[in-house]
DNA sequence: TTGTATGCGTTATCAA
DNA sequence: TTGATAACGCATACAA
């Protein structure tokens, strides 16, 4: 844009404090003056400048959002709902992937200075960042990471469903199972979720580590599992992007499932439904995690709320057709 | 952040002026008095406001991107390429989703004054805005839309493609076609698809419109289309995710593909690949598009290049197994 | 009800 | 080599 606020109040023949109220209805403005105000935007086409705005306000009415990738659905599925939530609260997003980049810390701190707060994925800012934003009084809000002092965090519940999808396959009667996508570094979704089902399964489940958490590692690894003369009965995925790839791998070697094999996923991405057979998962609500961040953001950002929460929302196992037979199979 | 370059200027014993030359290397500056300052930044933490320097330098380092909805592979794949580019260049990413927004208008102007420039997707903006946009001398790249003159306009190849697509499918010896998705306003892309598959096709193709462009509507189409007693040999459908729908519709009324009939879709999303059967498609460099865009925009910023470029990307017909049986089918 | 003047945090010009 | 100081575009306390 070009025109500023000065030439509007010249044209309207009043002083630019009188045309930021008559714009903003922040203050007295008689209503014949508030007219030729709002005539003289209209001709002059007036939008203020945003950068004006913020610096006077103190303030930039944008959220930031971090995270390692975007690639895959869950990501955009949270920002999907962040983003609209945001924009609903009057706030732009300013999205940061750090995925192949180098001086991370630069970037992030760039973004911290364009942002009112910041909502970031897991662990995908280094500790002592983290530490340094906190002490800087940066809002946070941490979507899938342990909870920590001084920011929000808000987790799907792991531990309960991964019991409840344990005991849905030993209702099956296998006794032989491998947690594909298991832990390498501490990623606080998987290792809760393995945590979780081993608790419920003991000695009877074998960790099998992918590289990433895509199709491709989940099929390298399901299919290097599978080619065992021992394969296990039924295989839990860390999510679904692994156990859509696993699906692939027992296609490949011309395993049924569930007839040879079980597979699992976790997240309900939309693929889920779509795969065949449908996948066996557990629901997380990506959307909601990524709308109520906004929120939270939001509260802390107008002080409506001063102390942190941590939030955990509750998952739902979706019973579908690769983890066995059932009675009457749900549709997808 | 909160410490001003006043503090550091006091602290080092120098002046605002100095302590910017120092950090911009933008001026002279003796060594001694660098070091005076550089010391007294690190101690203080210092990082310069965004706004400040945005405000005086006369630009956001940041660029906008417009898109009617993030659901689906499509746009993310487009955005993640564009990110990465545009942080290469030191640029943020601002982003913005129409999909079921209202005053839109505003919503673009606000995100215009946030940056130096737009990414723009198809149509999605109302082009009475686009027209002013272009007035106002704000930095226009489209992705997916006729050329226009004041922005630069980047396309994936449709039409030979199309042609190519056809000659494919009628190589199978199908006779009877049917375009699922077709364009009910115009949708560039797809109208482009729609008459390029058309011409080479001729009375053979009958079009069938579906809501949108997602696998829901395109399920519901292929089960009505399907339904019929005298269904098409192949379907060719506007994209990838109506595809999926379609190789969903046809598995629930018992009917093989591409024995029975068969399908081909658009894009080569990722999950063309893992469809069963894999999906004949044709190849589009989503990625790749937003990178250009984002290369664009830097030129168009810059003033490296003054006047608006129109590029077309070629795209690469991928012939899997949903489009009838080959002698070596390729795998997956 | 309106106007003046100041602050917001930089960069950059021009003197010194 | 350094320092005052004027932009940059707006909001707002305070005075009138």
């Amino acid at each position: 844009m070009d025109v500023t606020i000065y030439e509007v109040a010249k044209r309207a023949g009043v002083s630019i404090a009188t045309v930021s109220r008559a714009l903003r209805g922040t203050g007295p403005v008689a209503a014949r003056t508030r007219e030729r105000v709002l005539k003289a935007v209209e001709e002059l086409n007036f939008t203020p400048s945003r950068l004006g705005v913020s610096l006077a306000e103190g303030r930039h009415a944008a959220n930031g959002i971090v995270f390692p990738d975007l690639a895959g659905p869950y990501y955009t599925e949270v920002l999907l709902g962040y983003e609209e939530v945001a924009s609903e609260l009057g706030r732009s997003v300013v999205i940061l992937s750090t995925k192949g980049r180098t001086k991370v810390n630069d970037l992030i701190k760039d973004l911290a200075g364009r942002v009112d707060g910041l909502l970031i994925f897991g662990h995908t800012v280094p500790e002592p960042l983290v530490a340094e934003l906190v002490r800087l009084g940066v809002r946070l809000v941490f979507i899938s990471r342990e909870p920590l002092p001084g920011a929000d965090t808000l987790r799907s519940e792991n531990t309960a469903s991964a019991r409840a999808l344990a005991e849905h396959l030993t209702g099956h009667g296998y006794e032989r199972f491998a947690f594909l996508g298991a832990p390498l570094a501490s990623q606080d979704d998987v290792d809760e979720r393995w945590r979780g089902v081993r608790a419920a399964l003991g000695g009877a489940i074998e960790a099998v580590p992918t590289r990433h958490y895509t199709v491709d590692c989940g099929f390298d690894a399901a299919k290097e599992l599978l080619g065992h003369r021992t394969r296990p009965e039924a295989i839990i995925c860390s999510d679904d992007e692994v156990a859509l790839g696993a699906l692939l791998a027992a296609e490949e070697l011309g395993l049924d499932v569930p007839g040879d094999v079980a597979v699992t996923g976790w997240d309900d991405i939309m693929a889920a439904r779509h795969a065949r057979p449908a996948l066996t998962t557990v629901r997380q609500p990506m959307r909601e995690l990524g709308a109520r961040a906004a929120r939270a953001l939001d509260e802390l950002i107008t002080g409506a709320r001063a102390t942190p929460r941590h939030l955990i929302l509750s998952t739902e196992l979706v019973v579908r057709s690769s983890c066995g037979y059932h009675p009457r199979a749900e549709s997808p």
